[in-house]
DNA sequence: TTACATGCAAAGCATTTGCAGATAA
DNA sequence: TTATCTGCAAATGCTTTGCATGTAA
């Protein structure tokens, strides 16, 4: 999978925030600015919406949730961060631009990224008229108290 | 990943949809014997709990949604099916007990397995205060036309 | 000025739960 | 007989939608 989508770099001085929202070609609203910032210059890290909610609460901003969720979707669709279905109702989104694989530990919700040179993956090709859209490793980790 | 569970052959002439009922000591109801025999007795297939539910129906036998769910999660527990959480919202349930991955076609909602020979994973190693409990590939395929 | 974004509240949807009545062993 | 299961209907939790209002350019 080598989709090459130009991806926001947090780690480059030339990018920021609010400079996703213009490269992108969407508005620079109060809220987008205020959730890409984040999203966006916080480092790697993996995010539900509810945690983006609060963290903007938390800054004593205005926003809703339905706001929350149309940018979350809107990124995603630009390839700007990846939704990571963990369990039903469940997801989480994440910033990291390299590829990557998620290891779960379930008993804490909470998603460590393993980079792809550590998983060796080789899918058998797919036909020409389907297109390889993502491919999800899920690595799924629990104590050894939590078995059911 | 190599937990070994003892899981229903569908195979086996010595096994059928009742004795797993038998085998996993739970009460053999009419409506676990009913959802046994669809999901063990008709070879590798991906079910949805509506699926069931319908087949049951249309079976002309009574059933509820409820009780759907209550045995799915039951099997999986017991280890007999596997869920694969495709998307929010849906899952499905795999009664294929080989190893195996898959290959969801998105706008199709129909999941295909990949045997794991077919998939080179090679994860590293994790710490020994946690269990690992399942590798999930989802390899998500979509049609040409469908690109958002 | 106006196309687009926001926010509320309501709707949606798959799944879970509480509980009274039914049933397998 | 009794522990367990079923089924209904209501509750849940996350996410989406409709629509009136607000706002960036």
């Amino acid at each position: 999978m080598s989709a090459s989508i130009e991806v926001y770099n947090p780690m480059s001085p030339y990018n920021n925030a609010i400079n996703v929202l213009e490269k992108n070609g969407i508005r620079a609203t109060k809220q987008r600015r205020v959730l890409a910032k984040l999203i966006f210059d916080k480092g790697k890290r993996h995010i539900s919406a509810e945690n983006l909610f609060d963290e903007v609460k938390k800054d004593d901003r205005k926003i809703s949730m339905a706001t929350v969720y149309n940018t979350l979707k809107q990124f995603t669709n630009l390839g700007l961060i990846k939704e990571i279905v963990v369990d039903q109702n469940k997801s989480l989104y994440c910033n990291n631009n390299q590829s990557h694989y998620h290891l779960y530990i379930e008993d804490e919700s909470k998603v460590i990224d393993i980079p792809t040179k550590n998983i060796d993956l080789n899918i058998p090709s797919i036909p020409a008229c389907l297109q390889l859209h993502n491919i999800d490793v899920i690595v799924r980790i629990r104590t050894l108290k939590d078995q059911k």
